[in-house]
DNA sequence: CCTTCTGGGTTTACTTTTTATACTCAGGTG
DNA sequence: CACCTGAGTATAAAAAGTAAACCCAGAAGG
């Protein structure tokens, strides 16, 4: 590791994408939530029943994801009972799914139970078994040793707090 | 939803791969120790000035991600300095990759600097820049809409815990 | 041989999260 | 009016995370 010309080796690591996403998704159950939304659960008492967390958790785990617009909440109504509310994923929820499939890839593949998955995903209609792929813009398959990362636009490091492109190297802490 | 018909409604929930993974990378900082190791740090010293995490979580992370296989000790030795270990991502680690540019992926797009992304992926080589896909095995794109979850061959019931075709109830706990 | 330095941790005292369980509140039903 | 249900709050105890000090092995200097 050339630590002297390596651009990352200053760069400003609270910037990442990586990290703002897990703060609004990391915390424990927060995905579990979205999972059990995803199976079909929309309602307070039946995602408390399915994950078995505490409640003022999942109330506040909820309440997070509304505020960041992955879940919604609408009302709904059975009849003989008041209108109650009920979470909905919401576009931008559904952009998580690449990410937590990935997630049940890996476990599928490494910590699945002996018998084979729990869940099978497909695609429907055609009914094929999904994988979640790194690919780039020319449509190749990308395997993890074959990414390489520079700095983006939004690139800092530490002692810059804001790199245009005619910026001089930053020296090391 | 038809919850007397809908074998999910009473699955085992702990039965999860997506649990399963959080179980071995979901604590904090561990996604991000990967991350660091990605882009390039390999030495305890440099996990710890990068991310700025208490010390003893790293040592712990590390130790757990080692003990999972995700990551891997190799001997180093800087002259003039006895040998030391640092620590260097597995194949099995390298699967994580999915998951993570996912995580990453969202982030660019919804929780970006103002100036765009701090990091770019690119194929090495061909030079495109990344996406994660969910594909089907007849290689479709396919949207989070159209992901369709069924029972596979690890399912449980809370009431069942081993589903075989000719399972009798067993006991729970 | 003794002291100091460095990388790679461990210990400890303290704060924040999570957990479990009890309680509340707004309608609707008998 | 008492009671039930879904959807939360409140609270106390346990677990996880944090910050900062401490430790240890070997190399280097004197």
């Amino acid at each position: 590791m050339d630590t002297t010309t390596d651009p990352f080796a200053d760069r400003d690591t609270a910037n990442c994408s990586i990290a703002r996403t897990l703060e609004v998704v990391g915390e424990k159950w927060t995905l579990l939530v979205l999972r059990e939304i995803w199976y079909g659960s929309s309602r307070f008492t039946d995602l408390h029943r399915m994950l078995g967390c505490p409640r003022n958790l999942l109330a506040e785990r909820l309440r997070k994801l509304v505020e960041h617009g992955i879940l919604a909440t609408e009302p709904y109504q059975e009849d003989g009972a008041r209108s109650r509310s009920r979470y909905a994923i919401t576009p931008k929820g559904n952009d998580l799914v690449p990410a937590v499939l990935g997630l049940l890839q890996w476990g599928d593949r490494y910590r699945a139970d002996p018998a084979g998955p729990a869940v099978l995903t497909r695609h429907r209609g055609c009914g094929g078994s999904l994988s979640v792929q790194v690919r780039c813009e020319h449509d190749h398959h990308v395997r993890a040793t074959d990414i390489e990362a520079t700095p983006g636009p939004g690139f800092r490091t530490r002692t810059n707090p804001v790199t245009k492109s005619d910026q001089a190297p930053g020296q090391t802490a």
